[in-house]
DNA sequence: GCCAACGTTGGC
DNA sequence: GCCAACGTTGGC
C-alpha cells in the first residue's frame, strides 16, 4: 500500500453494548474504540491503520447483524486506557504504563447507510467478496481489513426486489 | 438457548 | 512446544 493511500476496515460492535445511535449522540459523533481484547484486531488498530481510514460500523450478535454506517479514523492509535483501570470490565493486569497491551483508535461517524446491509445479503454476493473475513467461517475477528473492491461493492449494493 | 468455531491458558 | 480444557464469540 502506498503512503496516503486510504485504506477501509470493518468495526463490530454489539449494538447492545454500542450502537450506532448511540455514536450518533456523542460530542461530535466521535468516540474511542476501546476493548478490543485480541491480537490480531490490536495489531491492525495498532499497526495499519491510518487517520482517515474508513470503516464499516457493523452491528453483531443480535437481531440484524448488518452493516449500519461508515465512520472514520480520526488518529494513529493510543494505548487503550481501560486496560489500566482495575474497575473496568477491560482492565488487564499484565498491562503496564510503559508497555501498553492493548490500543484503540478514535472514531467519527460520517455516515449511517440509507438502510442496513445485513450480513444474509451480503452472503448471498458471496462470489464477489471472496476473501471478506467477515464472510468467512468461525470468523470472530472484531476489526478486520475490507478490499477497495469489496468496499464500493458493498456500497454500490441496492436493496433486493420484493 | 444452542452450539460450532475460535483464541487463550496452563500443565506437562 | 504440545495440546486439552476452558471461556468467548456470534449466527441461528
Amino acid at each position: 500500500m502506498s503512503a496516503g493511500a486510504r485504506s477501509y476496515w470493518l468495526l463490530k460492535s454489539e449494538p447492545q453494548a454500542f450502537s450506532i445511535d448511540d455514536l450518533a449522540r456523542r460530542p461530535a459523533q466521535t468516540e474511542a474504540w476501546d476493548g478490543v481484547r485480541n491480537y490480531q484486531a490490536r495489531n491492525f488498530l495498532r499497526d495499519e491503520m491510518r487517520p482517515k481510514d474508513q470503516a464499516f460500523f457493523y452491528h453483531s450478535s443480535c437481531a440484524q447483524p448488518a452493516i449500519v454506517g461508515i465512520v472514520e479514523i480520526l488518529a494513529p492509535a493510543r494505548p487503550d486506557p481501560t486496560q489500566f483501570d482495575p474497575s473496568d470490565p477491560h482492565y488487564d493486569p499484565r498491562a503496564h504504563r510503559q508497555t501498553p497491551r492493548w490500543w484503540l483508535v478514535d472514531v467519527r461517524l460520517v455516515r449511517r447507510l440509507r438502510r442496513p446491509i445485513e450480513l444474509a445479503e451480503l452472503r448471498r454476493h458471496a462470489d464477489r467478496l471472496a476473501g471478506l473475513a467477515l464472510l468467512a467461517r468461525g470468523s470472530r475477528l472484531s476489526v478486520m481489513p475490507v478490499t477497495p473492491q469489496h468496499w464500493h461493492f458493498i456500497l454500490a449494493l441496492r436493496p433486493p426486489p420484493g
